[in-house]
DNA sequence: GTCAGAATAGAACGAGCGTTCAGCATGACT
DNA sequence: AGTCATGCTGAACGCTCGTTCTATTCTGAC
C-alpha cells in the first residue's frame, strides 16, 4: 500500500517513463534493432547500467517501447474517430488519421513497419508482441468496415479483410516511397489511392434511389 | 592479359561468386544488417579473413549482394516478359512474375523490402545502391505501363506513377502479411487485388465498340 | 534525524563485430 | 629450379554489445 504522499508514483516510475519516451524516438529512427542501451544511455546522459536497471533486459525495453508506441497510435488514430457515428464516416475518420500519422512519420519512421522486416524471421517475445499488436489493429479496422457494411454504406459482398489488405498496402508504400525514395508526390498519391479504394467499395445506389427508370438492355 | 589456360576466370573469381551466392541467402533471411562476415564464414566453413579478403569491406560485400539480387530479379521478372508483345500482355506478364517471385519469397524474404526499412535513415553507399536499384525497377514498370497506354489498352489519363505506387503497395503488404503475420490468405488477396487494380485502369470500351446505343440520362 | 530500500554510477565480463597483418601454401612464368 | 603473385588461414586489434556486480548516493516514511 502507498501513502497519500506517494500515490503510486515513485521516482523510478517517472524515470522509466522518461526513458521509454526517449527510447521511442531512438527506435523510430534506428529501428528496434538500432535501439541499443549504450546509445540510449548517451542520449539520456546516464550510465548504461542505470538505464538497464529499469528493465530486466533489452528485450523488455523493446517490448515496453512497442507498447508505448501502440498506445500512442491508438490514442491518435482510433480513439478520436470513435466519437464519430458508426459507418463510413467513422471509417474514413480512422483512415484520415492513419494517413496523417504516417505522413508525419515520413520524418521519424514507424516501428511497426520497420519491426515487421526486422523480426519477420526472428522468433521471440519482441516478434510476438509486434504480431499481436498489428493483428489487433487490423481487427479494429475490420470492425469499422463491418459497421459501414451493416449501415448499408459499403457493398454487402465486400470482404473486410480484403479492404484491410489494400489499406495496409497503401500505408506501406507511402512509408516506403517517402522514407526510402524521398518521393515528394507519395502523400498525394496515397490520398488519391485511398479515395479511389473507398469509392470502389461503396454500395451502388439501389433502384429506389435512382432518379429515373433504369435503362433496359 | 590472360593466357589461354586462364581465360579470365581465376580461382578467386569463382570463390567470390560462391561467397556472394551464399551471402544472398543469408541476407534474405537476416537482412543486409544481419549479413555479418563471421556468420557468413561459418556458413561457408571458411575463415573470416578469407571471406573478407574477397571484398574491400563489409559495405562492398553488401553492395555486391544487392547487385546480384537485382540481376536475378530482373532475369526472373522482367526479361522473360520482354518476349511478350508490348502492352497489357507484357505488363501483366511482368506483374504475374513479380507476384510469383514475392510469393516464393514469403519463405526467404526480399532484401529490397527489408533493406528499405533498414537503410531509409542511414546514409551511405548501401542506401544509395538500394535507392537507385529500386528507382530503376519502378521506371521499368512505368515504361511497360506507358506502352499499354499507348496501345490503347489502358486509360489515356492514367498516371503511370500512380499505378506503380499501387502495385508496389500490394507487393509490400503481401510480403508483410505472409512473413510477419503468416496470413495464409495473403497470396489470394494479392491476386484479387492486382486483378481489380489492373481492371480499373483498363480503357473503357469506346462508343463504337458498344453493341447497342448508349442509354441517355 | 534516522534508516531501510530504491536509484544510479562505474568498472568489468565474455562475446561478436569489422578489420589488419604476418605467414603458409599453391601454381604459373622465367 | 627459382621467383613471384595469388588465395587463404589464424591470431590479434580496438570497438560495441548486453549483462553483472559492487559501491555509492538519494528518497521518503517513521
Amino acid at each position: 500500500m502507498s501513502t497519500a504522499r506517494t500515490p503510486g508514483v515513485r521516482k523510478g516510475e517517472q524515470t522509466r517513463t522518461a526513458i521509454i519516451a526517449d527510447a521511442l524516438e531512438l527506435a523510430s529512427k534506428a529501428g528496434l534493432e538500432g535501439l541499443t542501451i549504450g546509445a540510449l544511455a548517451e542520449r539520456l546522459q546516464r550510465s548504461k547500467s542505470g538505464v538497464f536497471a529499469h528493465f530486466g533486459s533489452r528485450e523488455d525495453l523493446q517490448i515496453a517501447v512497442l507498447r508505448e508506441y501502440g498506445q500512442r497510435f491508438i490514442d491518435e488514430v482510433l480513439l478520436p474517430a470513435l466519437q464519430l457515428p458508426r459507418g463510413l464516416v467513422r471509417l474514413t475518420g480512422i483512415i484520415d488519421r492513419w494517413l496523417a500519422r504516417t505522413a508525419r512519420e515520413a520524418a521519424s519512421g514507424c516501428i511497426w513497419i520497420s519491426g515487421a522486416t526486422e523480426y519477420d524471421d526472428r522468433p521471440g517475445a519482441v516478434r510476438d508482441e509486434l504480431v499481436s499488436t498489428v493483428r489487433t489493429w487490423q481487427q479494429d479496422l475490420v470492425r469499422a468496415i463491418r459497421q459501414a457494411i451493416d449501415a448499408g454504406e459499403l457493398r454487402a459482398d465486400l470482404d473486410p479483410d480484403d479492404l484491410v489488405f489494400d489499406l495496409y498496402g497503401i500505408i506501406l508504400v507511402l512509408h516506403h516511397d517517402s522514407r526510402l525514395l524521398n518521393s515528394p508526390g507519395a502523400l498525394d498519391r496515397a490520398r488519391r489511392s485511398l479515395a479511389r479504394l473507398i469509392d470502389s467499395c461503396r454500395k451502388p445506389l439501389s433502384a429506389a434511389d435512382l432518379p429515373g427508370p433504369i435503362p433496359g438492355a
